[in-house]
DNA sequence: CCTTTCAGTGAACGTTCGTACACTCAAACC
DNA sequence: GGTTTGAGTGTACGAACGTTCACTGAAAGG
């Protein structure tokens, strides 16, 4: 157990985080070296003792957020999928990562419309991996068996598309717990007017 | 006619061309007002004879941008609004207003995430103007007439963010027109699952 | 025609930025 | 226990930034 990498794997950390909190005012694009170097109590050349440059940071942070995400998706896959209430299910643990993850919901927000193209990349690719995902689960469900594939990554899209639009809104309702509570109702009545489309949609041949 | 308040126009115009321009690479928080001088051929302190502040003209923008979006729903509500290619015509509509507005939707699309708090409040309020103008054009649709308008605001909400993606989705999609062909199919198709849903559904009494 | 107005000029200021380079000094190692 | 390693220091640089101020010169206006 060395003491010596431990401490430069907290002073990582500290500049992750303090990355995280800068950058939620405004952009990754406007973060100064030298501002998260100030931030974390470090001299602004140390920083190149963990980061090439603030982009590479920009994809840590990425890496990192989505790894939140994808303890999200564990979340949503646990317990029984053809019950009746997985939409109310399924919201409640998306607003409660929301909640938990805040900052790195907050950055894929902002990164994903805004961020440099790689960091903007990176986002888009593990959103499709997501819808990826969610379209294998889908066609688990009862009633999809006549679906083609390519409808059922075009189901899967238009609902994560909703739940990134609903993630984000709650992010921009922060303490305004009643009109949170709205939003979670609207999402939950998008995913079931959704989900009434799909059972009763029939793919093309 | 004055040339004199025409000139003054023309280099406004160019002012807000060349920030259009410029805020594609990166975000409009990184533009710099030398950078935008620059780019037009002022002298930097002559900016301040047509803005106040870089956010001032981000505002500017902001307001000219929606003069686009709402030519857009113009050209939507053109025809019969019963008339059973609803769907294909209103994307159609939706991407040729992209193309021909790219530089607007990209500004938009950049801004309603990472732009100034201001920018950012006045993009969302447009977008919600834009639902509700939708919602009460669904109310004219024959099969709504037992639909809440709590109901239609939230079946608008979830029509105008799939659009939204859509239209984000074909501006990352630029110069690649099988890719663009196939998101276009996709909107259809999704619009189609959600009007499916909602001639299915029934609000809550 | 003479005066006013004002878009654009040009120099100068104090900051902040990224990055270079030589350095320290304690933990890690043989 | 002497040597190596490497996270963090400190100085210094040129470049870009927003903003100030006094200015110019041609169009607008009486």
């Amino acid at each position: 157990m060395s003491t010596r990498v431990e401490q430069k794997e907290r002073t990582r950390r500290a500049i992750l985080d303090a990355a995280l909190e800068l950058s939620d005012e405004s952009t990754l694009a406007v973060l100064s070296l030298r501002q998260v170097a100030k931030e974390v109590g470090i001299v602004p050349t140390a920083f190149y003792r963990h980061f090439d440059s603030i982009e590479a940071l920009g994809l840590a942070l990425v890496d990192e957020s989505f790894v939140s995400l994808r303890t999200m998706m564990r979340d949503l896959r646990r317990g029984d999928p053809a019950l009746s209430d997985v939409v109310d299910r399924s919201v409640s643990v998306l607003v409660a990562h929301v909640h938990q993850d805040r900052a790195h919901f907050l950055f894929i927000a902002r990164e994903r419309a805004a961020g440099p193209p790689a960091v903007r990349e990176a986002i888009r690719h593990q959103i499709e991996l997501f819808e990826r995902e969610l379209a294998t689960d889908l066609a688990q469900l009862p009633g999809t068996d006549a679906w083609s594939g390519e409808d059922l990554r075009v189901l899967s899209n238009l609902i994560v598309t909703a739940m990134v639009a609903t993630a984000e809104a709650i992010l921009g309702a922060a303490d305004r717990p009643d009109a949170e509570k709205e939003l979670v109702e609207q999402a939950r009545t998008q995913l079931r007017m959704v989900l009434i489309g799909a059972l009763n949609w029939r793919s093309k041949p």
